[in-house]
DNA sequence: TTTGCGCCTTCCCCCAAGGGGAAAGTCAAC
DNA sequence: GTTGACTTTCCCCTTGGGGGAAGGCGCAAA
């Protein structure tokens, strides 16, 4: 038997967290001393600790950790297996991200010490007037998370690509997003993706002819909001106001383009004078 | 002039973030009207948003992103630049972590696959008693932090040789370590980094003669926690009770053994029959 | 002009993974 | 028997916000 302070030196976990593993059910004392409530470990426990502090430098959450251990030991190492799995996978995206944001970090840094502001290319985002003529769109409009984004937009234009094929109706432009939320919400924006089409049919909608400013962002969608930022800067010196929901026009198929720095996408922002 | 909403869409940043923002004082609205207590921002801080939105891609806290924007204009590109710096040598550090991490699951995933269950290896750690005879320590005994310890280490076993220069006296054995402490503290342990000498000098002290329960650690520091658990284990199989502050024997120098798994420590507990 | 709806406000509680410290009880060695 | 070290519970604090309630505004349609 071990008091607390024992066990917590021999596993260089302090009290504090061998108290919290109990309270949350990680890892609880073998024995607890009725009388006065004090801890013991059993000297077989140093393993499970072991184990524990192995899976948390994998980045495991605790909860995570728990289940693991608490799996039957008949199928115990397959669990264990398949949750390292998924957790290298993890791992590897962060990775991949943590290398990115490095390299970005280095390019700033190299304009900083050419002593070119962080953001100056901002200021040189080219704006235009752009009247848009009405058109015929095929749409559909949904709630969709910010990173599911990425993954989703593909699937919803081939369903809508698809459509139109069945519909038998004319192809009349590229892709584009159009932006409805009137705030950003993390768990989920009103988003609309749509094709403009020749003719009206099922699913479709017309959308008025109207003023717009508009700018085109060659590069990575990151950069997107710079140009979000750019317009509205443009829009308020030229005494604009926004007149309804924002959208993007993909010129280019990101399926074609694999290099996201050769994606062109245009952004529009409908817009009358006040 | 935008409403909290606008702001919150065009920066993609929910409107949450942008009142907790206002609170701790890191972008407050351009104003606010004293009649309802809305928030109204400028067109002008979509850019320090941008820019807010960046240095949190580069795992800046919140804290620090205000201190770059609070810098003065004078100076506020050498500060940046610094800060970017340092927190590249972070991000660096971080990566080596990660890689280091994704290679030990690997070599666990490895295991498993062969049918090897992760903790195997701790229950073949030999043991073995040892009479160690009474010897003469100088020594240096102070509270150390656990991440501070692979940093300060070196420092302390050099300047107790150089002391044992300067009293002229003789060296008897190898560098250790004792771990006086009696509960592991995050914000430092009670720690003695102490080098056996033949003779008594001063900051010299006596160690008795007596017995122990010692296992050789032939690789990395990290699993020396294991030998530890190992060393509980047995001496609670062979009936013995430990009797004072466990200590380490480094045989290798680490600063000739560059490759950590070359490195060999002796972990040695003072014990008595129960 | 009223009504409705959507937007905005503050307020409070919640998450992970514990750290810091107080007040009180307990153990063990001298 | 006393002291000092150890342990207990309890409460508040951290970072970066999310969820939701209750209530106050604003703008457009009827």
């Amino acid at each position: 038997m071990l008091s607390i302070g024992e066990f917590s030196k021999l596993c260089e976990v302090s009290t504090k967290t061998l108290r919290y593993y109990d309270e949350i059910g990680l890892i609880t004392p073998d024995e607890i001393n009725p009388d006065n409530g004090y801890r013991y470990y059993a000297v077989r426990q140093l393993k499970t600790m072991l184990m524990i502090s192995r899976l948390k430098s994998y980045h495991f959450s605790l909860e995570e950790i728990k289940a693991i251990l608490k799996a039957e030991p008949d199928d115990a190492d397959e669990r264990l297996g398949a949750a390292l799995h998924r957790k290298r996978q993890d791992m590897q995206v962060r990775l991949g991200a943590l290398e990115r944001t490095l390299r970005q970090m280095n390019a700033d840094l190299a304009n900083l010490a050419r002593g070119i502001p962080l953001l100056a290319y901002v200021d040189r985002i080219d704006v235009q007037l752009a009247t848009v003529p009405p058109m015929t769109i095929a749409s559909t409009r949904l709630m969709i998370r910010g990173e599911d984004y990425d993954a989703g937009y593909g699937a919803f234009f081939a369903r809508l690509y698809e459509r139109i094929a069945a519909e038998g109706l004319t192809l009349a432009g590229t892709p584009m997003t159009i932006y409805h939320s009137s705030e950003y919400n993390p768990s989920g924006n009103d988003t609309e993706f749509a094709i403009p089409v020749e003719e009206a049919g099922d699913g479709t909608r017309e959308l008025p002819g109207r003023l717009c400013a508009r700018a085109v962002l060659k590069g990575a969608y990151p950069e997107l909001q710079s140009v979000y930022a750019r317009l509205r800067e443009w829009i308020e010196e030229e005494g604009y106001v926004v007149a309804d929901a924002p959208y993007e026009v993909y010129l280019t198929d990101p399926k074609q383009v694999n290099d996201a720095a050769e994606s062109v996408t245009e952004v529009y922002f409908p817009i009358r004078k006040n």
